[in-house]
DNA sequence: ATGAAAGCGCTAACAC
DNA sequence: GTGTTAGCGCTTTCAT
């Protein structure tokens, strides 16, 4: 029956109640040495009659640590979110913090004020640790985190530069596998719709098609660049097949572009896999259910979630891990 | 040129520097009245010149708020954040809470760790407010919620109690619409698969069901109850079609079981929508994909988030705000 | 209008 | 092993 919900109950009536001094109780609440049992236990007794929690805020000030990571996601487009991508990332996360006394800020940098937020966050320390996902090349925050001395995890690697610290998926890798899977299967004309090349993984997976390619002895040129999106990777199929009507094989830096660019093939009277066979990018839910079920590279996002997780803690631990980059693999489906 | 990245800029270092006193200083970034023009002035100098942010644990502390609201999650499965539902209720609530300077913590209380923490934050407030998702009937959590004096608002309603502070979306005039549709076009052995009883979707979309079929006239006896999952949707259309060969329509209480209950039938021979109509609930990104799309009732997802939200911030500014439900609609494709 | 001073609840030196 | 003491950085009476 531990006890009304009424006023919050304090270190000192604990330690009251327990008849020793405040920093004795202090001390067995965080287990710290230098106390005898029967102090302890007598503590331990005050704290569940009590029904004694400490107050976090208060620890917060004097320990100068906050009790709290945030995830934070950066984009102009306050939709990306939706995106069961950084779901999956934030139930990986979720459950390795579940593991410990951090809780998990979710901060959407979607507007200016978002921004501005993390941007204090990560210049005053308001939090132990920021997990930073999604930058866009040019995205500011990605040097003011990499500044910061709050530590900072990317997820996902921007365009422009290498973080000290980030998890990442083999974009690179998983491209190539796709690519060289499309040559595998005795295709010669393998275009490709890249995805935005601002974003990290859209050139990385542009790389991979051009690596197997370039192994294979085969024409790296047909390549249209797409966005991300079902609608730009419609327009860009359309491009491709006005510019290179004779390409057999396309590699879609994405999924949703995929679905575009198949709509588009078959409305061109083109078969797939028979005349285009078609291979995406991220084992979205939907891949499985188009017509016919798309063949796509698929990463391991949950585990992205709990590294990023765990390298953050590493890191608040003071340790020095070094960066991690998951494998990718190839789920073949009908479409190749 | 704000100010080094190092340490901690405090109040009396602004008020030391504007020439003024901790508390003047104070007042005016707070702005709270009792304070001279030039004074104001001079701190506001000084905190631009010296990049200061308060320090919100201190104020924190202070102020006996938080300064955070939580979004918990509760459920005994990890995956169901993986709900592409819960990312866009997390879009719809951070929108709101992004004019306000309010953190969001999001709790997947989903192991015991994750409940007992809820738990504590519930009943000794360590929020300011809790926003509570998806609870079972008989999650223990709704009760302490409910009795907590830390502001709560439910996003859904259990099944088995009506909080007094909620948002909901109509699932029992959603569920009477999507069957009266049925009825409409000429189906009069219209069958249901049910979700999950001990949630209150589970049942309200029932009861729609028997609504319009109360209406109509017509036998509401074809009923199988299911689980919200894929597989339950097929196990469960498995049964109907044993115990109800005769039926000419069936409205699926998720798009999930739906999709399940559409294979079923293909693989039965039946005809979509020819020999069988279907209707799903939830309107997922899927749904537009399937062969043939399926008809499904819309819930405004996003201003569920956006009104729990608010109702929050009217409870802790407080207000008694009143229950909120939103309207659902029909959306109608080629499954019926 | 203004400043001094007393906390908010906890931790961490420090002396015993 | 134990208790005393001084903060952590901010807000907020309360005199002036």
């Amino acid at each position: 029956m531990t006890d009304q919900l009424k006023r919050q109950v304090t270190l000192d009536e604990v330690a009251e109640r327990a008849g020793v001094s405040r920093s004795a109780a202090s001390r067995v609440i965080n287990n710290a040495p230098h106390v005898s049992k029967a102090k302890r236990d007598a503590v331990q007794r005050a704290v569940n009659d009590l029904g004694y929690v400490p107050n976090a805020t208060a620890r917060a000030l004097a320990t100068q640590q906050v009790g709290a990571v945030v995830l934070a996601i950066s984009s102009d487009n306050p939709q990306v979110f939706t995106d069961p991508f950084f779901a999956d990332v934030a139930v990986g996360v979720n459950s390795v913090l579940e593991e410990t006394e951090l809780e998990l800020i979710l901060q959407l940098a979607t507007s200016t004020r978002g921004q501005t937020r993390l941007e204090q966050v990560l210049r005053t320390r308001q939090a132990d640790g920021v997990m930073l996902m999604s930058m866009h090349g040019d995205d500011p925050l990605a040097q003011i985190a990499e500044d910061s001395d709050v530590p900072v995890v990317f997820g996902g690697t921007p365009a422009n530069f290498e973080p000290r610290y980030y998890v990442d998926a083999d974009n690179r890798g998983g491209a190539r596998l796709a690519t060289e899977h499309l040559v595998a299967t005795g295709r010669t004309r393998i275009a490709t719709i890249t995805g935005r090349m601002d974003e990290g993984a859209g050139t990385a997976r542009y790389r991979g098609y051009q690596d197997a390619l370039a192994v294979a002895g085969l024409d790296a040129s047909r390549v249209v660049y797409g966005d991300f999106s079902e609608e730009g990777g419609g327009r860009a199929m359309e491009q491709l097949l006005a510019e290179h009507p004779d390409l057999d094989a396309v590699f879609v830096g994405s999924d949703q572009m995929a679905i575009g660019a198949m709509r588009v093939l078959k409305d061109a009277g083109r078969t797939i896999p028979g005349d285009v066979a078609v291979v995406g990018f991220n084992d979205v839910v939907l891949a499985r259910h188009t017509e016919p079920p798309l063949s796509t590279v698929s990463q391991p996002i949950q585990s992205l979630g709990r590294e990023m997780a765990r390298m953050l803690l590493a890191l608040i631990a003071g340790e020095s891990p070094t960066p991690l980059i998951l494998p990718t693999r190839l789920v073949r489906r009908a479409s190749s």
